[in-house]
DNA sequence: AGTGTATCCTGCAGGC
DNA sequence: TGCCTGCAGGATACAC
């Protein structure tokens, strides 16, 4: 899916209309998208006012007035769009979720293969969720040193780690295989092999990738639209992502695909060859 | 502890 | 044109 960037792309559109209006009624198309029963999940956000649209990891949160949260995790293919009138966007091919508001607006959850979920967080539940997730990436206290201490006690490969939700929030496969091609890490290398400065090196690739990512308005490879529909613009600078074959871009060597973890990686066997910074 | 595999689901691209 | 296979921004559960 979507990861931090296009997560904190839709956030930042959501929270430029959403917030004040209120949620007059939940149809729930896809049931397999909400998590738990559709009508708890419908009965909690009902009714609600929208206080605030932010981001965890590669989640969307809307934070209601009674301080429930509305946790969307997007999958590979959920799409949120806003409009106004009955029945789902017209622009949504494939409607799960339909939130009705008061002022006549509308909120349409999408989602082609429904690996997406939404959730309804009790307030009391909120640090327990949220706690489940690593640091904050772009967070300031998401150190050099913070880095690697994530990395340090692994024996797994680093990109491995990068996509561990629990280690680290919001990293996906784009973005992993980006930061390592910035950083000169191949994809492989075990965690605990990376010592200071390749992790500062690591560190500063993440943050540089993500945050220009945000800039661009995240990356569509297919799917993806932001909730004005638009794409993103990432995919045109991406430097290893899907680009097996193509030279890249510091050395002219061809971009090389592998697989492990059931998930593709690229890298350039010249740049990242795995005697790369320590 | 870490890795591979399967699962959820659909659309699309490529090969024949 | 049509059929079949493989592949995909994710997450989780399981066996080894």
């Amino acid at each position: 899916m979507p990861e931090l960037p296009e997560a904190e792309t839709i956030a930042r559109g959501l929270n430029a209309v959403l917030p004040g209006r209120v949620v007059r009624d939940v149809e729930v198309l896809r049931a397999d998208v909400v998590n738990g029963p559709a009508r708890a999940f419908a009965g909690a956000v009902a009714g609600r006012a929208v206080r605030e649209v932010g981001r965890r990891g590669k989640n969307v949160v809307l934070a209601l007035d009674d301080s429930t949260r509305m946790v969307v995790n997007l999958g590979m293919t959920g799409r949120i769009m806003t409009g106004s009138g009955d029945g789902a966007d017209p622009r949504s091919t494939h409607p799960a979720v339909v939130f009705r508001l008061e002022d006549g607006g509308r909120v349409t959850y999408d989602d082609v293969r429904r690996f997406g979920l939404l959730t309804a967080v009790p307030a009391t539940e909120w640090r327990r969720w949220s706690g489940r997730l690593g640091p904050e990436p772009l967070a300031r206290s998401f150190t050099a040193a913070r880095m690697r201490r994530i990395l340090a006690p692994s024996r797994s490969p680093v990109r491995s780690l990068l996509l561990d939700q629990r280690k680290i929030a919001g990293v996906g496969n784009i973005y992993a295989v980006e930061a390592l091609w910035f950083a000169r890490i191949h994809p492989l290398a075990p965690a605990r092999d990376i010592g200071a400065t390749a992790a500062a090196g690591l560190h500063r690739a993440l943050r540089r990738v993500l945050r220009n990512a945000i800039r661009a308005g995240g990356t569509t490879l297919r799917n993806y639209r932001d909730a004005d529909g638009n794409e993103g613009r990432f995919g045109r600078v991406l430097r290893a992502y899907g680009r097996e074959g193509e030279p890249c871009t510091r050395c002219r060597t061809p971009i090389e695909r592998i697989v492990f973890g059931g998930r593709p990686a690229f890298r350039c066997p010249r740049c990242q060859d795995g005697s790369g910074p320590r």
